[in-house]
DNA sequence: ACATCCTACTTGTCTATACAACTTGTGTCA
DNA sequence: TGACACAAGTTGTATAGACAAGTAGGATGT
């Protein structure tokens, strides 16, 4: 172990880790208290405190005021789950990326798009559809939906080079975001534009981004099911 | 804002967090440093110093030491993908729990499962086959490997009672997991189990969770894509 | 021009103490 | 028996001070 130059605070979250983790003290279990650890470790209550809460906000105890520091019942999991640029991921792959633009205008928004941005029924929004390949092969249909507000030079971008992705995220700072992850057969275009069968299972992704307090962009995503697959991987 | 018993190093976290999501501090931009939020809020540094460690922590800031604080370049997003006990979750919903035992034994590993589970080809591993029913509809097919070293009484349990999952989390404490998440379409055993035809489109999540350096279980979970989807929700 | 040193500033860690807020069990009183 | 008060133990927050460690820029010397 790198114990000789790891701070207090760390031996102390690592010690309990370790009891955790080699299921010494399953879910439930209490964790000594503070006091104890202070005695047992020789160092000030302010520096266990710092391991014990740093621990409570990373999922592996919970902590009750007046009662004690127990080990967490779920094992929380932070699989992070981040919105990518789908064109960095292709880069970063060593691969080609290319996009085809299918549809970029304002248009009038149906009911349903523009209660889900939270306007007025027949306000105008943007409308993107676009397609984007890895090494010639399209790997997702995109169709966005832009709430205007949030990002007015919207449309000024160059598709084919930025994705939406990218420029919302400069524009429009991320606050706070809600997906939905379904498996869908795919309609008669986009298994035209991905080149797959209709009968093909696809991944859809449908995600609502909210950026200072307004519903920035709609979005809903379809991944042929034979060439992709949302990967993850967490640690306790 | 309820600014009336928020703690101290809570009100610096707000001033901040509004700041970088108004999009007045855009991503690198510097966040002025302890002492001068010390003197701006007429607090200790320690107070300052919690808030700006815990907003590195969530991915808002970064810190460099000797330099300063500053926006972080991408905000993560880390949505909690917990591994939930479904039987908990159906529950929580207030509908009715079943569960479908179709094959609970032990068996020699196929070559795939087998390292997957990083033993031995034709070493006995513990095979089960569950669906899960919400209300009497079935909404989840759980085909299951697991290792006996890490739960030797797997077996043991009546998982009309207790899931699996349930198991597994008390009986060998999670430390590692990875997961793909896929679109399928089902079996022809699979469809026939969860009432569905063979032409719908189901959600597929693999899993496979470690403990104690040990890999535990592999699982798939395959989902009717008319009855399921994965939400989650992420907040910066 | 270049390398070096030094200084001011920043964050990282830790201490000893204090008070507040909450929980739990015990004992008392009606 | 039941309601209530109290005390001990626990976590939550905050302070003032200290030293360590890293960075960046300016001054200095060659």
């Amino acid at each position: 172990m790198t114990t000789r130059t790891m701070p207090a605070y760390s031996k102390v979250k690592a010690f309990i880790q370790q009891h955790i983790s080699r299921g010494e003290w399953p879910p439930g279990h209490p964790v000594p208290s503070e006091s104890t650890l202070m005695q047992r470790f020789a160092i000030s209550r302010m520096t266990v405190n710092r391991a014990l809460r740093e621990l409570a906000a990373e999922g592996m105890v919970t902590r009750v005021q007046g009662s004690g520091t127990f080990v967490a019942e779920l094992h929380r999991i932070s699989s992070n789950l981040t919105i990518r640029d789908i064109k960095e991921d292709v880069i970063e792959r060593g691969h080609l990326y290319m996009a085809r633009v299918v549809l970029a205008r304002r248009e009038k928004a149906r009911k349903q798009i523009a209660s889900s941005l939270g306007l007025g029924s027949g306000t105008s929004v943007f409308h993107t559809i676009l397609v984007h390949h890895e090494n010639g092969v399209p790997i997702q249909y995109e169709d966005r939906f832009v709430n205007p507000a949030a990002a007015p030079r919207y449309l000024d971008t160059d598709f084919t080079q930025t994705t939406p992705t990218h420029h919302l995220l400069a524009e429009a700072p991320l606050t706070e975001a809600s997906y939905a992850i379904e498996a869908c057969l795919p309609s008669i275009e986009q298994a035209t534009l991905l080149h797959i069968d209709v009968s093909e299972a696809c991944l859809s992704m449908t995600r609502r981004t909210v950026s200072r307090n307004v519903v920035a962009s709609v979005v809903t995503l379809v991944y042929p099911g034979s060439r992709y697959s949302f990967l993850g991987a967490f640690q306790a």
